[in-house]
DNA sequence: CTTGGCACTCAGGACCGTGGAGTGCCAGGG
DNA sequence: CCCTGGCACTCCACGGTCCTGAGTGCCAAG
């Protein structure tokens, strides 16, 4: 029911009302665009297309917009994804080589999606519960405390202090360190939980105390605490698109960690481009905004989520290659550390 | 040159002004501040306050707005510090006392500060030069690779990982672990470029290059890289204070790390509560903001600042008390772990 | 199905007039 | 010398009117 010329016609649309910013009538669309019929026709498609759904008009007499449901086809089926000139992949190597350690390079990150897509930029730490121990350290702070700190595989370094309940002799804490490294060492964090339920036996029962507190920390710390960190970059973008008096409620959405999360999208399973549009969006308050977003990992693991956020009116198909390049490269930089 | 009325009618344009966003003039003066004088009076005292710059008129005709300068005289003489209601204290105390690492610490001031306030607050955290170190870590990666974890008596990790000239042996990195914590274990970080110089001397000849590689690592990370962390909350109340369009230069500055540090003072010494008004600031695209900081730490050393940042019209002695009062608590806290 | 023609609608800008808030100045009184 | 009431003046903000131009929907003809 919708032909080629239409599509065609809702391309044109998206195109012109995302660069113009500028509802869009069917004079100025002949020309832009080389369609070679008049502008009543083009009229004709155009009160076809919003009979639909795919765009309106702000008032009787103004030109056209796309909605929501009109961004969605033209996602879906009407553009691809734009590859990055080879300035920007140069810039994007050169820039993300330089990082020298986990923290280093999410920032980079998201400063470079925020450049590439002059949107905002979130990018969320690797997955906890996806990477594996590589070595627990229990450092002695005073008689009955220590600091635990738990390496990953990934990189990221996570520290709590523990409250022991008995003062603790220097050899017992070696001692429970080596436990802890020979029975945790490489799991998957999802099987810590069923490690350390183990753990008990294995310790000297005068210790056992200790050690319980010890534990109870690393499973809190590990499984328990879903908290997965998430950065934000850019959000000077925003001033640019007017929300008219949303801006507010956007910015505070963008301080919510739970709210990020959500919107990077929780089914962070398949590594494949995402894009919400508007109400599409499961987060209140940014319903006017639209969210491009991907996994990201090393080979074909997926660690963690990346993308940007912005108006629904957005250039989609840039700023879907740059989060797709973007992701990319940060996965190679993460496997080769 | 100006007696005592004149300071009281500057004080009362100032807080009228704050509180109602609007240029004041001099009938509604006189009857919101019981001042038992004729409006023309004060018209006179005006008259003479904008003639020594305290305050200007947008237009002929409209009342008067406070100058930068009228601010500084306000907060210099004309306020106190507001202090808090003793429900925000305990509020302020239940909401940090929760926390359970430093980055929990931090990441709750800043929420509470942006709240307590209606400002943005920025935190920065313990500096790495005041506070000394507990414990050095070297965790092996991989045969040429290893990860160095330093822990500071603040509660702070550094981590960064360190390519080896050499393949190491465990027995090696035990070893060199232990000269690591023998020298550097409790040193001011402010000493110890000059403790690393002597290290080389108690290593093996064999190992040299290996610890060297390992030294200036922790050189760079300590010593040379000043880069203090800072963060930002409550972006979302800039957008109640218009900056017409210096909204976006605002929100750029904010995302820079070596801006923020500038904006909190980077005379971090004495503990005292300092104020920024409008064109005092260091930071070009800022100079209509004003900044409210102070310095936090444990007993009477200061290990890093913390404050607001605000339009100049803000409510600068409830800012003022929220800030010095979350400061002591902050530095309660981080003595108590 | 396309096209040119035509009448219609409506947002936005320019223009104007008015009302009110606020001022500066002055002359008189304590 | 300082305070005060009176007065004329200035100008912003607000609302109304008019006009223009972009853009539309519809229709009849090709």
């Amino acid at each position: 029911m919708l032909d080629e010329r239409k599509l065609a016609v809702l391309r044109a649309i998206v195109e012109d009302y995302v660069s113009t910013t500028e509802p869009v009538g069917s004079k100025s669309l002949v020309d832009r665009h080389h369609l070679d019929v008049s502008p009543a026709t083009i009229r004709n498609d155009m009160a076809v297309l919003e009979e639909q759904g795919f765009i309106v008009q702000p008032h009787t007499s103004a030109g056209r917009i796309p909605t929501d449901k009109g961004y969605r086809l033209f996602v879906d089926r009407l553009s691809g994804v734009k590859p990055l000139s080879s300035a920007e992949r140069r810039a994007i190597e050169t820039f993300l080589a330089g990082a020298y350690d986990l923290d280093d390079v999410v920032m980079r990150t998201v400063r470079l999606l925020a450049q590439l897509t002059r949107q905002v930029a979130v990018v969320q730490y690797p997955s906890l519960t996806r990477s594996s121990v590589r070595h627990v350290e229990l450092v002695p702070l005073a008689a009955k405390r220590l600091m635990l700190v738990i390496i990953t595989d990934t990189g990221r370094v996570e520290q709590r202090s523990v409250e022991l309940p008995d003062a603790a002799e220097e050899d017992s804490i070696m001692h429970l360190r080596a436990v802890l490294n020979a029975c945790l060492d490489g799991s998957r964090l999802t099987e810590v939980a069923t490690v350390v339920a183990d753990l008990p036996e294995l310790v000297d029962p005068t210790e056992r105390p200790n050690a319980a507190a010890v534990f109870s920390v690393i499973l809190e710390t590990l499984v328990e605490r879903t908290d997965e960190r998430v950065v934000v970059g850019g959000a000077a973008n925003l001033t640019t698109a007017d929300f008219s008096r949303g801006l507010r409620e956007v910015l505070e959405s963008l301080e919510e960690q739970v709210v990020l999360m959500r919107l990077l999208g929780e089914s962070g399973d398949h590594p494949s481009l995402t894009v919400r549009i508007g109400a599409e969006n499961p987060v209140e308050g940014l319903r006017s905004t639209s969210v491009v977003a991907t996994g990201y990992g090393t080979g074909d693991q997926v660690l963690a989520r990346l993308g940007v956020l912005g108006p629904t009116r957005m250039d989609y198909p840039t700023a879907m290659g740059a989060v797709r390049a973007v992701a990319r490269y940060v996965g190679q930089i993460l496997a080769g550390s």
